[in-house]
DNA sequence: CTAAACCTTCACGTCGACGTGAGAGTCAAG
DNA sequence: CTTGACTCTCACGTCGACGTGAAGGTTTAG
């Protein structure tokens, strides 16, 4: 298929889909004319892509952790060791951020029950 | 004072002094050369600023928070009941981020414990 | 009077996953 | 042949709080 049904297949835009074969994540094959041609494996391979985005993950790092997966029913299972470790070292940060955002909250229930203090 | 030792005085460089200016958060004085000049008051004024900032709130935001705060001994009193519910509304925004997060931790976690799946 | 500090205004770079045209080629159908 | 749907490759714009020189005035201690 060329890339106007992937999209429509993924609901992700062409402009999307083009960004990931810059980044290295899809390599669809091309037409004389230059129009790229996917497979029927490249929605699923989308998805998975779209699933590690949506875990916080760049591009950069999804280009390392695609290889290291196999796809299962829409789920996704880890091989590589290394894969498993970058994945917790990822978690790792989302709590460092989660932490931050409630020490920043922190900061702002002192401002704003301020209010109440006697002036 | 000039800009410099008010970057001292702050810990904060002077780049970001002339930021805050050019985003109205601080209003300093001109010398015929064109020099800065920042009162004591202006020492204050920066303090609260990056708390604010602090508190994860833009440039913009503060712009319109700023009058409305009493400086009491390094501590912050919000005055206007708009700073208060803005303030307010940003906690949301707050929580919101977190949640999602949380729930990024959680994908995470399905894909990290999938290892153990039996395949 | 000179050199070291200090200050000024531009103005582009940063980080990331795309959005948004611009200008042009491709292809199947009528 | 022609229309129209589809696709291509640039390449700049987005969002924010500054970082980082560049090129050149100002002030001040000695």
């Amino acid at each position: 298929m060329r890339i106007g049904e992937l999209a429509r297949r993924t609901g992700i835009t062409e402009r999307a889909l083009r960004y990931y074969e810059e980044q290295g994540l899809l390599r669809p094959e091309r037409r004389p004319s230059g129009y790229r041609v996917y497979g029927d494996a490249d929605v699923a391979a989308v998805r998975r892509i779209r699933i590690l985005l949506a875990a916080g993950l760049s591009t950069a790092q999804i280009t390392q952790v695609l290889p290291c997966m196999l796809d299962d029913d829409g789920l996704l299972a880890p091989l590589c060791p290394e894969l498993v470790s970058a994945l917790v070292e990822h978690r790792a940060k989302i709590d460092e951020a989660i932490d931050e955002l409630a020490a920043t909250r922190a900061n702002l229930d002192v401002i704003i029950s301020a209010e109440a203090r006697p002036t």
